[in-house]
DNA sequence: CACAACTTAGTTGTGCGCAATCAAGTTGTG
DNA sequence: CACAACTTGATTGCGCACAACTAAGTTGTG
């Protein structure tokens, strides 16, 4: 029995260092448009489903508000989206965020980056989905069980 | 052919919140330790092996100098960890870390937390060697590609 | 020896991530 | 209506990550 866990036996380092590879791989492509791997993310939620409001923008990242707030702040500064207050709802307090042309504009080159980073992570695309599905349920797992202590 | 990817179908954003989400399951128990994850992480290498130099620790999380040197300053400063300039080898640039009593007392607790990390994971032992496998060939994959643009 | 090229750590600046806290707005209850 | 509990988004503070740069020390070459 062996107590000290070696470090490259831990399923979580290696997550930990997947994770921060793919958003390497992601970089310099994503620096050509002018976005982070978070922003990209917001954008990508927004293609989808524009006029999200704060809260679900942060439900779908999984992102805080502590996180989501200034990132917004800062792609709103670079003119890829905007922010509108009490938008239909009557509800003051919530604010939605949509695209703004500039923003709807980068879908088709976004997409064309995941594309190529999928095409780049040596994997078929097969196991892509058998890994993403598998991290996934790990996920869902990890929250389930967060109450712990 | 729908071309605008969800984020929900994106590996990539499954293994970005896979990674937050253990981190988070770590979170509570490293607190009572005083440790942030990669602090941890740095702890676990000189667990297995003392007396690393800063480039060795950075090769081994796969960190550069830029978030190695100031986390091994509040490591030091926490009383963790201790550097020496130049330690036998006659190379004064090398700095070696080493374990102080305090930080080497950490392990047996420390091994706990990932015991029982991996236990909440609510996968089985064979799953979570899997999916480190799997990871570990995606991150090798990666940064054989790097050279891309 | 001279000196350019390189290696090693560290610093600076920007952008996350998250806990804690706050202010403004809304809702439920009497 | 009054007012406590709640919701929503923003702010603050700290610790990573990483690019770009710097300073100090070492090595290879003539």
């Amino acid at each position: 029995m062996d107590k000290t866990p070696r470090l490259r036996e831990q399923a979580c380092f290696a997550l930990y260092t997947a994770s921060r590879a793919v958003i390497g791989l992601y970089r310099p492509m994503l620096d050509k448009l002018g976005l982070t791997y978070p922003q990209f993310l917001v954008l990508m939620a927004l293609w989808e489903t524009d006029g999200l409001t704060v809260t679900a923008l942060g439900d779908t990242l999984q992102l805080d508000s502590g996180t989501v707030s200034p990132l917004l702040k800062r792609l709103e500064a670079a003119g890829f989206v905007e922010r509108r207050r009490g938008d239909g709802s009557g509800d003051e307090r919530r604010v939605t965020v949509h695209l703004t042309e500039a923003g709807a504009a980068l879908e088709s080159r976004g997409c064309e980056v995941t594309q190529v980073v999928g095409g780049a992570s040596g994997m078929s695309y097969e196991d892509l989905v058998a890994l993403r599905d598998k991290l996934t349920e790990f996920t869902e797992s990890i929250r389930t069980r967060e109450t712990n202590d």
